[in-house]
RNA sequence: GCGCCCGUAGCUCAGUGGAUAGAGCAACCGCCUUCUAAGCGGUCGGCCGGAGGUUCGAGUCCUCCCGGGCGCGCCA
């Protein structure tokens, strides 16, 4: 168990204690003490005696203050004093052993620091992207590669086994708008009104006639493109570094029968009936805003249809759970989802409900002005395009340091040319730093004892206590990051952490003459580069070792990047 | 009209019912003889969209209103 995690059950056990001594009740709910958001109100507080004094009819500053007594009198660990302040809080001041436990836990776990075993034993399912394949990812679609590749490290580093999806809308609609799209370039035309317009299917006509000649059809146009499209989508994931272990293609659900399959699972059921000539599904009566068409006039199934087959087949593939990803665009299709998934039975412990994450949009700006996002129309802003000019390091965190909840607004010009002022290098510089000290140390024949025989009673700054107590709080962010599907946490924390980094850096010099000092800051310095480094790995964003020092004079200039990562092109 | 999301510092955004609401950027002032100044410290900056309500306590929960985004296809 995390030393944290241990600090709060051993506070809770004395807290409990401490209201039996005093003759009072426990106060139904959690009474977790939490960590204070203020230095001069100790390590941890706990608002007991706010809760309690309405129940025993008692001021509340009263209570705290007997509280405080008995958990002073009590033979806790760590435990310094306690005060009470505030309304009725009961501070509680530890002793910095306890942060000197949590430098002995990091270092000991190292990449195990964090991790928890809290859904070990689930299996889940992870769909995310699945962008259609009619042309390359745009820039927008990045914030679901980065976020749900974070969501992915984020869940595994609960214990979970996690599989990414991505499902390929190969059999609709769209794959022959696009193919009538391409084949009208390829014959020197303009898309139909309705069609793509991006100028990559003229580049694409053209090598689509120097790979297949002048006689190329409809069919062979769209089975052709669509090849290629896939070929890109895997090719700018690569780029930014997110691979999935499934890329669903929807026409194996129509070969294997498994869409009518469907309709008559719920026909069967008696959640169908026909209107107008369609097939309809009675979703309104399911949660859903009206009743959705399942079977076409014209007898193609419409796409609710092939996304009831297609989770179906997803619950019976045997995972535990499954997740997806959505654009906010799409929230309209939840509850018709959610309503036809019931409807074929699925929604109970055994088999939930598939848990739809819903993200808003990226609005793209460059120059001041909004950029649209569209495939169809010309104007395309594609994610290649973003790598091209930032690193996918910038990128990434660009997307990752923001709630999925908030509209995210990507502005070009600042993430290309003021990249020097990233908070992607902030952190990495942290990191770097942190490992030039190791690799100074080794140059003067400064060699780390064992752990053991480091005194780290030493650590007093505050400073040091500092990344301590913010490395004790990494597993539970780690947590809540996955309870909340919120990896946004791990990119905040981190950022936070690198800020407490650079000021150990600057107020404690780790190698001098104190050799016990030195020892010490060492395994401090060893520990926060395991923090920064889990963070940044959990993120998909690279931890540099090397950083390379800017040269005023080049401050205009190209960056000095960490190794891995592309030089962009920044002038 | 109905549904979902959002509204916090000049800008971009954190903040799972707790005390005096935070960070980065921008602006201004300091700090390199010492482990990388892509750094550190400080100043400036807020009726947390508005009004009610619940609570010992509300940026956070509830209701209504205002403003913005996205949906409400026999498109996908």
């Amino acid at each position: 168990m995390a030393i944290y995690a241990l600090i709060i059950e051993t506070l809770n056990t004395a807290i409990l204690a401490s209201l039996e001594a005093c003759g009072l009740p426990a106060p139904t709910g959690d009474l977790t003490p939490e960590p204070t958001a203020r230095r001069e109100h100790g390590d941890f507080q706990t608002n007991v005696a706010l809760r309690l004094a309405k129940i025993v009819g008692r001021a509340p500053r009263d209570v705290a203050v007997e509280i405080a007594a008995a958990l002073e009198a009590s033979n806790t660990a760590h435990l310094d004093h306690c005060e009470v302040a505030g309304p009725g809080f009961v501070n509680i001041f530890l002793r910095p052993t306890w942060l000197h436990d949590v430098l002995t836990d990091v270092v000991t776990s190292q990449s195990a620091y964090g991790r928890s075993d809290a859904l070990a034993n689930q299996r889940i399912n992870l769909e995310f992207v699945s962008a259609n394949p009619t042309g390359p990812l745009h820039a927008g679609g990045g914030r679901w590669v980065a976020v749900g590749d974070a969501l992915a490290n984020v869940l595994a580093s609960q214990g979970a086994t996690v599989h990414r999806e991505y499902y390929l809308n190969d059999a609709g609609n769209q794959l022959d708008t696009f193919a009538r799209s391409l084949l009208a370039r390829y014959s020197g035309e303009e898309p139909p009104e309705d069609g793509y317009h991006g100028e990559y299917l003229i580049e694409m006509a053209q090598l689509l006639r120097s790979e297949l000649g002048d006689d190329v059809d409809e069919l062979t146009a769209r089975e052709w493109g669509y090849e290629q499209n896939v070929k890109s989508l895997r090719e700018d994931l690569a780029r930014i570094g997110v691979y999935f272990d499934t890329w669903f293609s929807e026409r194996l659900l129509h070969e294997r029968g498994n869409v009518v399959e469907v309709l008559s699972t719920l026909e069967s059921a008696g959640h169908t009936y026909v209107k107008d000539d369609a097939t309809w599904l009675n979703s309104e009566a399911l949660g859903d805003q009206r009743d959705r068409v399942l079977v076409k006039r014209d007898g193609s199934t419409t796409y609710l249809a092939n996304d009831l087959a297609y989770h179906l087949d997803k619950s019976r593939r045997g995972w535990d759970y499954l997740i997806d990803i959505w654009g906010a665009d799409h929230h309209g299709q939840v509850k018709s989802l959610q309503a036809g998934m019931e409807a074929l039975g699925i929604g109970t412990s055994e088999s939930p409900q598939p848990e739809i994450i819903l993200g808003q949009l990226v609005k793209l700006e460059r120059g001041g002005e909004l950029v649209r996002l569209s495939k169809r129309a010309g104007n395309v802003v594609t994610l290649s395009d973003i790598l091209d000019e930032v690193d996918p390091d910038v990128a990434r965190l660009t997307f990752l340091l923001q709630g999925i909840d908030t509209a995210l607004t990507f502005d070009l010009d600042v993430v290309t040319s003021q990249s020097m002022e990233n908070p992607v290098f902030y952190v990495q510089y942290a990191h770097a730093r942190v490992c030039s000290i190791g690799r100074r140390a080794d140059e003067q024949g400064v060699t780390r004892v064992a752990l053991k025989d480091a005194d780290l009673s030493v650590l007093l700054h505050e400073r040091e206590l500092d990344l301590l107590r913010a490395l004790s709080e990494y597993p539970g962010v780690l947590a809540t990051s996955a309870e909340l599907r919120a990896p946004h946490r791990v990119a905040t924390w981190v950022r936070d952490f690198a800020s407490r980094v650079h000021g150990f850096y600057r107020d404690c010099r780790v190698i001098t003459n104190d050799a016990a000092l030195t020892q010490a800051r060492l395994w401090l310095a060893e520990a926060s580069r395991i923090g920064l480094a889990d963070a940044l790995g959990i993120l998909g964003v690279g931890a540099p070792a090397v950083m390379e020092r800017l040269d005023e004079d080049e401050d205009e200039a190209e960056g000095a990047l960490g190794e891995g990562q592309n030089q962009g092109s920044l002038g």
